[in-house]
DNA sequence: GAAACCACGC
DNA sequence: GACGTACGTGGTTTCC
């Protein structure tokens, strides 16, 4: 038994292990670290187990290999990298440098490569060698002083192979390997092998012959005809195929094991590290006296020049801007601090000095000096308020990283610099703390870390910006998203005029109602019970009053909405509780949700719409949503009457999209029905109806077209043969067939649905009309559900995505439009495919003009855009 | 503070 | 046959 241990890890083939094995956890900074984490837990047994004295992680360099040269097809075929994975690697790397473990790869060269190559190396100079691999080609490494450890099932379950096991494991010797693979092949690798030769037969082969060279010399020997032409008719491929597995044992790596040395780690940097990850679980293994001390960051000093007054020279046209707010809200919040980055260094500067100084406002308002931003409608909307109007943003983080991957949620800026593998900076949480515990940290570690921010910001614009051009993302990008952020910050600053009284008018008469209802449920369910509980509610209907139990949930009885409709008739108590539930929900969410956020000295509510969140495009509101107001229900519908112009003699002017998913997807899927459908300007859902009943435009009746609408609906959305058995209460079978007959109807609807599919597997994603994308890990995946939804996604976000995506084209031209004809309209608010404005009474016949024309002509389809549009003296008559 | 349930819009 | 099913936001209750 030699002193020394060498360990060697196939460092690619082990995080793909990890990352399939776990589920797709990521921390509460929402960095994926399921692999990593995976990575770790392996490590920490190998470093346990093994005591290696040196130790290496080897990678795979690029798409490319000295293989290829051999077989171009080599590796083809192979699913893409998930970005979720692939994010991971720089974190891998980072975590291996806490551990002070080398790692290294080689163009050119695989993984597998440099490991052979340094095992031989380690059998030369008498060391023990272990490679810890999960791919079985590693195998032919086995030797008497080299084991190799396989992954068996999930991460840390492992099998050592020494020449012995191996013989009585795989039945083969270790230098058999390549012959055994030479016959099988491998069709991970796209190694072709013999066709109709698999691991059975090749075992069988090689214990009668020994070697691949010998089968062919004794050829005839072979017992079965078959089995005889099929290998020498893939004489060939079986000797590529053998070239292409056998691991170059010689590959020029520049490391040797002198490099090697492995002596432990520093523990401050593990658990620094593991904390940051959100590995708590892990820090306990590591053990070390401070586990619980106070670690000290492993950040590199930053240098900040405090600024109390803003030097004439201090700018050079390229900054990052960094304004910082605790709260999130940020036309309420306070200002904390500005930092900037040029070239020159990282300045701080307090709120007052930049907003009070002449030489700040002049710049920011200077469109040709370039601002680089995280979030330009925050930081636009949060220095207007101050009186500072910024100009020239040429540069945002946030909807960069948005659209280069919207599933990547968190885009914040710690995130992305993790992402994009720079660890000099602190997650916001570190520094401020969270929840009530937040606040403002002593200015000289304030002023650090938004340095570091602004610093971060300065660094990853090229990179961020050259990944937009790679995905030919940058019109989208700079074109579309970039200015829409300020026209979007110009409404929210903007606001919508709210008629309180009016609010407070029927919050009184609701109150009144709620609780003449409220005491009809107690009378008629003989108790006081909480009735906005369903805890309670369930025990009350379905044991007390024993009404039949049509759904549960996980933790009890449902008495969602649609349970109680099929229970109307049961008892008359039943429909007492709905009306309670339609009128309490106006109560709470809109009456008072909107009472509380309406600004008192103006009567105007300031929502913000989040930019980069959905995963298909739209925007989302928050704070309020003004995007849910209720329509539906006269009831509800009558809180629009408390959305009123902000002047005098103004009106609010509202214009919507008439179907515009479908016309997108007639456009997209070019299916000739469909666009004739829209063409002939005939009611889209009677259209349908014809086609999928097979009946002419007279007999379709209106539940005909009810159930057309909603399979329309479905398709717009994307739903599953249940939502739409849910929407019509109907089986699922039935759902199934509606849905197939439609496709029947418009076959080229078909095919494009198809497609997009196929788009999704072979790219690993789906684009919309301006090349937005949506990857879709799961449309490969075995699980049937996950893989379902995958697909219906990849059918659904091209349509819904580029809806999106016009409209906002739209709402940029719009704005320019009514700049350019001088006119005092302003948008307010968007609802997906709606925009409503505000103006003078006097301008509404130009509006009804403009608007319309601007929407319907912002893009070019193959079937026309149609915009209905009207107006009146609150939302409510805007119908 | 988080999870569960429910309900509103597109 | 699986297994839980468009995208969001927000209110209330309940539990830790």
């Amino acid at each position: 038994m030699a002193d020394k241990k060498l360990v060697l890890i196939d460092g690619n083939s082990i995080a793909y292990r990890a990352f399939f094995a776990l589920p797709l956890l990521n921390n509460d900074k929402g960095v994926y670290t399921n692999a990593v984490y995976g990575f770790t837990t392996m490590l920490l047994k190998i470093l346990e187990e093994e005591k290696p004295t040196h130790m290496l992680v080897a990678f795979d360099a690029g798409k490319t290999t000295f293989r290829h040269e051999t077989y171009k097809e080599y590796k083809g075929g192979r699913q893409k990298t998930p970005p979720e994975l692939s994010e991971q690697f720089p974190v891998l790397k980072e975590l291996l440098d806490a551990f002070s473990i080398k790692h290294y790869q080689l163009n050119e060269y695989e993984a597998d490569d440099i490991i052979g190559t340094l095992a031989k190396q380690g059998e030369k100079d008498g060391l023990d060698v272990t490679v810890i691999s999960g791919d079985k080609d590693l195998l032919q490494l086995v030797s008497d002083t080299t084991k190799v450890t396989l992954t068996k099932k999930g991460i840390t379950n492992v099998e050592a192979y020494d020449p012995a096991f191996m013989l009585e494991k795989m039945e083969v010797r270790p230098d058999q390997i390549i012959d055994l693979k030479a016959l099988m092949g491998d069709s991970s690798d796209n190694i072709p092998g013999v066709p109709g030769v698999g691991e059975k037969t090749a075992v069988k082969l090689l214990k009668q012959f020994d070697t691949l060279e010998n089968i062919y010399e004794n050829l005839e020997e072979v017992s079965g005809k078959k089995l005889k032409e099929k290998l020498s008719n893939h004489k060939e491929d079986a000797f590529m195929s053998k070239k292409l597995v056998t691991i170059e044992t010689a590959s020029p790596i520049e490391v040797g094991l002198k490099d090697l040395d492995y002596d432990g780690y520093q523990h401050k940097n593990v658990s620094s590290l593991f904390k940051d990850l959100g590995f708590q679980s892990l820090l306990g293994r590591i053990g070390g006296d401070d586990a619980d001390a106070q670690v000290e960051s492993a950040l590199t000093e930053v240098e900040v020049e405090k600024l109390d007054a803003v030097p004439d020279d201090l700018f050079t046209g390229k900054e990052a801007v960094v304004v910082e707010m605790l709260e999130d809200n940020y036309h309420s919040a306070d200002i904390i601090g500005v930092s900037i980055t040029n070239e020159n260094g990282n300045f701080h500067l307090p709120i007052e000095v930049a907003k009070d100084s002449e030489a700040f406002s002049v710049w920011a308002a200077d469109a040709s000096m370039e601002k680089w931003v995280f979030d330009a409608k925050k930081t636009y909307v949060a220095l207007l308020r101050h009186g500072v109007e910024l100009n020239g943003i040429e540069f945002d983080l946030l909807l960069a990283s948005y659209l280069i991957n919207p599933s990547d949620n968190h885009h914040d800026i710690p995130a992305i610099s993790h992402r994009m593998g720079e660890a000099d900076i602190q997650y916001d949480e570190e520094v401020y703390g969270k929840g009530a515990k937040m606040k403002a940290p002593e200015a000289e570690i304030l002023a650090k870390h938004l340095a570091r921010k602004s610093a971060a910001l300065y660094k990853l614009k090229e990179n961020m910006e050259e990944q937009l051009k790679q995905n030919d993302q940058f019109n989208l990008y700079h074109d579309l998203e970039l200015p829409l952020a300020l026209i979007l910050g110009g409404m929210e600053h903007t606001g919508v005029h709210v008629d309180v009284e009016r609010l407070e008018e029927m919050r009184k008469e609701l109150k009144t109602r709620l609780e003449e209802i409220e005491a009809q449920v107690y009378e008629a369910a003989g108790e006081k019970f909480n009735l906005n509980s369903p805890k309670q509610l369930g025990p009350i209907l379905f044991e007390k009053l024993e009404l039949p139990v049509i759904k549960k949930t996980k933790t009890g009885y449902s008495t969602s909405a649609d349970v109680l409709e099929q229970l109307e008739n049961e008892h008359p108590i039943i429909s007492k509780i709905l009306m309670y539930r339609q009128l309490g929900k106006l109560q709470s969410t809109y009456i008072e949700g909107l009472l509380k956020v309406v600004k008192n000295d103006t009567n105007k509510i300031h929502t913000r719409f989040n930019q980069a969140l959905t995963q298909t495009g739209r925007l989302s509101s928050t704070d309020p949503n003004l995007q849910n107001i209720p329509i539906r229900l006269e009831e509800g519908r009558k809180i629009r009457q408390a959305f009123i112009p902000s002047e005098k003699d103004w009106i609010i002017f509202a214009s919507d999209y008439s179907q515009i998913e479908l016309r997108v997807l007639a456009h997209m899927a070019q299916d000739e029905k469909l666009i004739q459908a829209f063409n002939s300007g005939d009611d889209i859902h009677t259209q349908t109806a014809m086609e999928v009943f097979n009946v002419e435009a007279d007999e379709v009746d209106a539940n005909m077209r009810r159930q057309a609408k909603a399979v329309n609906f479905g398709i717009v959305y994307g739903i599953s043969d249940y939502g739409l058995s849910q929407s019509l209460g109907i089986t699922r079978k039935e759902a199934q067939q509606f849905i197939d007959r439609y496709l029947e109807s418009y076959p080229g609807v078909k095919a494009y649905m198809d497609s997009s599919i196929q788009e999704a597997k072979q790219k690993g994603f789906v684009t919309t009309l301006m090349n937005r994308r949506r990857y879709l890990p799961d449309i490969t995946s075995r699980n049937f559900n996950k893989r379902g939804f995958a697909e219906r996604t990849a059918m659904n976000t091209p349509i819904q995505g580029s809806a999106a995506d016009i409209i906002k084209k739209a709402m940029i031209d719009l704005h320019a439009r009514l700049k350019e004809e001088e006119l005092e309209a302003v948008m307010l608010l968007q609802v997906h495919d709606e925009l409503i404005l505000e103006a003078p009474k006097h301008e509404v016949d130009k509006l009804k003009e403009i608007v319309a024309d601007v929407m319907e002509h912002t893009v070019e389809l193959d079937v026309p855009l149609k915009v209905d549009s009207s107006f009146g003296d609150t939302w409510y008559e805007a119908k």
